[in-house]
DNA sequence: CTATATTGATAATACGAATTAGTAATACGT
DNA sequence: ACGTATTACTAATTCGTATTATCAATATAG
């Protein structure tokens, strides 16, 4: 029978009656502990022992040693609507590797309840850090008992800001996007805004304003639209604009999905994309800005740079045992440039 | 000050001191064991010290003693790229919850290298099972140490069978999706198909054939035409079918985004859909398929079931000791109808 | 009135590793 | 030759909990 039927994993105390040493010794050989005196040849056999046990450390048990499990916990709101969501996963997971850290997840869909259940139970598996996570820019008020150990909130914020939070820069947002347009030529821009109340309307709004302002160009209230943030409200607002006395000859649209319908309204008013009229998203969901036909220019939130963000951050306030002050960090949008404008 | 100032988080030990009883007692009191004789008295005086202090029992503590840590690992090849991702680690997610296990995840991009060393550290942290979830349907060969503890392939399956996996019954897909075009009356069917070598590409086709053939239809091969699985393939691969001498009134296309560059085609040839030629689709990319004008028909793949019959069977490997054999299960893909049809 | 249950607990140990405090044996300095 | 370093280890303790074995005090049986 080959070497296998081991039943229980080895323990540490089995490589070192393997390898005729104390528990101990073998515990400063596999971590490699300084100032130390162990010769060469001992150190050979219990690595010998190691092997031919199949020895691997028991993280949990090195975790209640230490008091370090290692754990970051990952909250998140929903998670399987769109793709941002695994790239906010993505960022966090691979600084946490590069740590040694790993991420464990729970998705609350939006039940307070449950919400609290969850953070309780990262708090008992001791966590060391926790990342509140939400699919889009908005206010939040997070169980308290988030308080107990490091957290960072992404893509959202509380009122007071007594949490650090890493949010995306919607005014930086809609400035560059803007000014895009802007040094495309195009001088009458129009604003297909979203109706709801969030930072992302204002802020996008306020960029847009603000790029405008800064080329010297008069803001016409007439450009700016408000609509609901769908392919439909974007359908809408663009065949408003289209049809006013002097319309727009680009548009901004504040997000892919409005942009879609955008390109709907034009194409049924047999205005052609880019020639005609411009077209700007916002949120590069690739499913639809890249197969958009023209491919669409918007601009890329950055997901993926805020789970990263997050991470790091909770890195730097587990081992600066100080309390740090709560961050803000707004995280600038890229601007992904195809074919619509 | 408020009774805030604890350093150190109360344990089990505090509890008992600041109930007068010991450790075992509280113990006892606090996991409701059984067959103990405890009176209600002592029992109200120990729940009072734990909410006194703020005992939370310790995870950590609690798996090294039991030997049962909780945990699930979910490796993922890529994350980011679609949500799919999402729908699986949510389906995962939801049936975890309901057992009290947690999720830990690692995207491993791919890396085989990566690959290892997260199972080996998913090991180390004593997970109770892993999943294994790829982004599309395929053949694997994961590193050897997955099967030290129980392990469900998902989305993917090992040429050797065995190991458990589940995957999306592409054959029944294909013919579902056939089936549902026959019966809306069409006779000439077209079918724009992958062109790699994956189980998709030949189930949905197999399918295809299979529903034709149940309705006594003949199979025109000049009808079935591959192409590259994006929306230039779809594009190119409806071009290629209106123009035949016979064109089909009906296509079928591998995947939604092939789809998206058949409507392209469709409308560059002035046919309207569904009125001239029915498009169906696969996959239900929420964001490609419900934004399409008109929406599109088309089939979903169980990514969220797939999620939890993994986990599901995780949990029976796990409490039926016994070796289950090695079961290959597939999930139906559900039809999902829209306008395009 | 003594033997035996029952009640209401506790002491001790195990889980697997990290770590502190030692210790036996040899080497070195003077 | 004697005290001190150094080398090469080991014993014992700890992390926080679950669990088994035990025990004292009272109640009950005979």
């Amino acid at each position: 029978m080959p070497p296998k039927p081991r039943k229980r994993p080895a323990t540490m105390m089995d490589v070192a009656r393997h390898a005729g040493v104390s528990q101990t010794t073998v515990s400063f050989v596999v971590n490699d502990v300084e100032g130390v005196g162990i010769p060469e040849e001992t150190r050979e056999r219990i690595w010998a022992a190691v092997s031919a046990l199949g020895y691997r450390p028991n993280a949990l048990a090195q975790s209640l040693r230490t008091q370090r499990s290692g754990l970051f916990g990952l909250v998140t709101d929903e998670i399987a609507i769109t793709p941002h969501a695994g790239k906010i996963v993505e960022g966090a997971q691979d600084v946490a590797w590069d740590h040694e850290k790993i991420l464990v997840l729970i998705n609350t869909k939006n039940n307070p309840k449950m919400e609290k259940t969850a953070i309780e139970m990262l708090l008992e598996r001791q966590v060391e850090g926790i990342i509140y996570a939400t699919m889009y820019h908005h206010s939040v008020s997070p169980p308290e008992e988030l308080r107990e150990v490091p957290t960072v909130l992404l893509d959202c914020y509380t009122e007071d800001h007594s949490l650090p939070s890493v949010v995306p820069d919607e005014v930086t947002g809609g400035e560059v996007a803007t000014k895009f347009m802007i040094e495309k030529g195009h001088r009458r821009i129009g604003f297909i805004n979203n109706v709801d109340p969030i930072p992302a309307t204002s802020g996008r709004l306020k960029g847009y304003r603000t790029a405008l302002s800064a080329h010297d160009l008069s803001i016409d209230e007439s450009l700016i639209y408000s609509e609901t943030s769908d392919p439909g409200g974007g359908y809408r607002g663009a065949l408003h604009l289209m049809q006013l006395p002097q319309p727009p000859t680009a548009i901004f649209c504040f997000n892919d999905r409005m942009a879609m319908g955008a390109y709907d309204a034009l194409r049924k008013l047999g205005r052609a994309i880019p020639a005609d009229v411009a077209i700007m998203g916002f949120d590069n969901q690739e499913l639809i800005a890249a197969h958009l036909y023209p491919p669409l220019t918007t601009m890329e939130l950055p997901h993926y740079q805020m789970g990263a963000w997050a991470v790091n951050q909770l890195l730097k306030m587990i081992d600066s045992s100080s309390k740090v002050v709560p961050v803000q960090h707004k995280i600038e949008c890229q601007l992904i440039e195809r074919e619509s404008v």
